[in-house]
DNA sequence: TTGGAATGTCAACAAAGCTGACATAAACTG
DNA sequence: CAGTTTATGTCAGCTTTGTTGACATTCCAA
């Protein structure tokens, strides 16, 4: 289109570049959580619960403390969240071996199919997403999404990346 | 791993790699919003107040309904946010010309000036991201964020980029 | 002139974040 | 062992931002 030859590093980011950028990930993100938001608007639950047992079923027997960093809210906030899960029998949270004071969460089977069925949604349209756009883009996808990341949050994320290798 | 046999414009769309896409989105969704948060803070204004004062200042004398649309939330919503700023003196809201129903909304000097400093801040987090990413993955980005959007929201947001040639 | 569109407003409510305070049990430390 | 820190839970109250529903006003257009 328009950059590149001497300053392909600079031309590129021009305010109206950047404020695309911006846009783009407003709307994206917007499509990005329709899909499981709609299947919980029926339900007693919302965006919270979804991040909640997305997060627990990445890495099953995940602390409340540990769960608190990765989605970055008050515990008291987490707890509310936790609390509705756990006495709707869809996560378990059992006293820790090592530690006592810890929790483990873990996902019930009903967990698991609620799990699944929001995720079943959301991959979807990221499958249709990373198909139409291409394996490159895919790529440049996740560099320019990690490099926007606060260092700690880039430090979780890739801890997953590694975790569930 | 299961699949498959067809490729590798399959190969790279396994579960995994399609959830590390959705925790990518979801970490940099933090990352994005952060700096303008940390600044509304400690005003009066939130969230919302940056998004709507954003897309005013991108097409000045849009219409309420037109907002709306863009920002897709009622008209209830977005009115308690629009009064805020008017009464404050960062919007004005002035009757249609053609139709004296509409509401041609602009930025007054001090909304452009607040407008400024939120997009200032979120544009520097932009320009690092793309800048540590370079052209090819930023082209990517905006390939897979466009995919990922609803089709309606993706005609608003090809829209506002002819719109500001 | 009447119907419908665009807008504004009131009331009530819900989801999900926040702070502050306090309780309990377990683990660690000196 | 005593005292402190850590992990978790909980109560109360507040804020932001979304929602519905009802209703008024204005005014274009058939």
């Amino acid at each position: 289109m328009q950059d590149s030859h001497s300053g392909e590093s600079l031309l590129f980011l021009t305010d109206e570049q950047l404020r695309q950028g911006i846009e783009a990930m407003f709307f994206a993100y917007r499509g990005f959580t329709a899909d499981p938001d709609r299947i919980l608007a029926g339900m007693a639950y919302g965006r919270a619960h979804h991040r909640a047992v997305h997060f627990i079923a990445r890495a099953p027997g995940t602390t409340v403390n540990n769960l608190l960093a990765i989605l970055g809210v008050t515990k008291q906030s987490l707890n509310r969240v936790l609390r509705t899960l756990v006495e709707d029998g869809l996560v378990e949270a059992k006293i820790g071996r090592t530690d006592k004071r810890e929790r483990n969460l873990f996902l019930t089977d009903e967990g698991a199919a609620l799990e699944r069925k929001l995720s079943d949604a959301q991959r979807a349209r990221m499958r249709r997403a990373f198909r139409d756009a291409g394996p490159e883009a895919v790529s440049g996808f996740r560099q320019v999404l990690e490099a926007m990341m606060d260092s700690d949050q880039r430090r979780r994320y890739q801890a997953l990346r590694e975790g569930s290798k």
